[in-house]
DNA sequence: CAAAGTAGTCAACCAAGTTGTCTAACCTTA
DNA sequence: TAAGGTTAGACAACTTGGTTGACTACTTTG
């Protein structure tokens, strides 16, 4: 029997394949999985650099690039810290509004198909399952969300 | 809420952290995921390098620098195919073998840890749902291994 | 038996991280 | 309020783990 972190990471590909050639499909420029994850926090809480690379798990030097490329393409924008003159804060535009919505449902359509693969209950157990789990392990401080290959 | 996506790859992450600190804190030199993924596939079917990086779902260059290395650590050998003179088989040694059931009686125990927080009957819901989706969206030839970030 | 395909190797390259260093600003705290 | 420690962000050098491309030896197919 395949250890469950072996059938995290194919089914994390499996998603993540399909999703990828879909938004090829239509023609909208695939970004990587973590600029996506970035506009998500974004949509969520103002954030600086240092935030977005503790959420993703990688360094601020990193994460620092990935903004320099998503500011380049128009997806988001610096703007002054009100209190803090060192700091930025990273803010979505339209345009990065515009493809998380997008983003958002292909996620949910994809998801949909899962569920009708193997049941609508199921899903929302693995769902469920795989948060109670993290918050189990890491309580309020979740840990980084790239995957460590 | 949080595409399944997300989940996957951060449980996938929090599982992994924690198998690789409990090897460190053993002693045992903490190899990356790639490499348990392979002992873990020569346990069950004689494989080349090529068969191993489709496996992995990287290219058999890249699959050839990890067998390179098991080799020279001295968890592989190589020994000529039967009938083909170009291939090679790549077999586990008894250190291989080792390093693998080591390794699988931790998984056991970070997954009835995982049971224990969440349901042993959630983890098995889990493990059947994942397995179903990934054979609904292949069929037999499963996708590559290796999470893309 | 010729043509097309495949296993393995070598080499050059690339992407996406890392560590280390620096400056300017911030936050104690004595 | 000055001093010492910390932090945000930028820049640079480097490492890792992959990629593509080319080539040889061998195999398979028509």
């Amino acid at each position: 029997m395949e250890p469950v972190p072996m059938l995290l990471a194919m089914t994390y590909r499996a998603m993540g394949d399909q999703f990828h050639d879909r938004l090829r499909q239509i023609g909208l420029e695939p970004l990587r999985p973590a600029h996506g994850y970035v506009f998500r926090f974004l949509k969520e809480k103002r954030a600086t650099t240092v935030d977005i690379g503790q959420h993703l798990g990688v360094t601020k030097q990193a994460a620092a690039k990935i903004v320099a490329e998503l500011d380049e393409w128009g997806y988001v924008l610096r703007e002054p810290h009100p209190t803090d003159k060192r700091a930025q804060y990273v803010a979505l535009t339209t345009k990065g509004r515009d493809y998380l919505k997008f983003a958002d449902n292909l996620w949910a359509d994809l998801e949909a198909e899962m569920a009708e693969a193997i049941g609508a209950d199921t899903v929302v157990t693995i769902r469920q399952g795989l948060a109670a789990y993290l918050q189990h392990v890491h309580g309020e401080d979740q840990p980084g969300l790239r995957p460590v290959w």
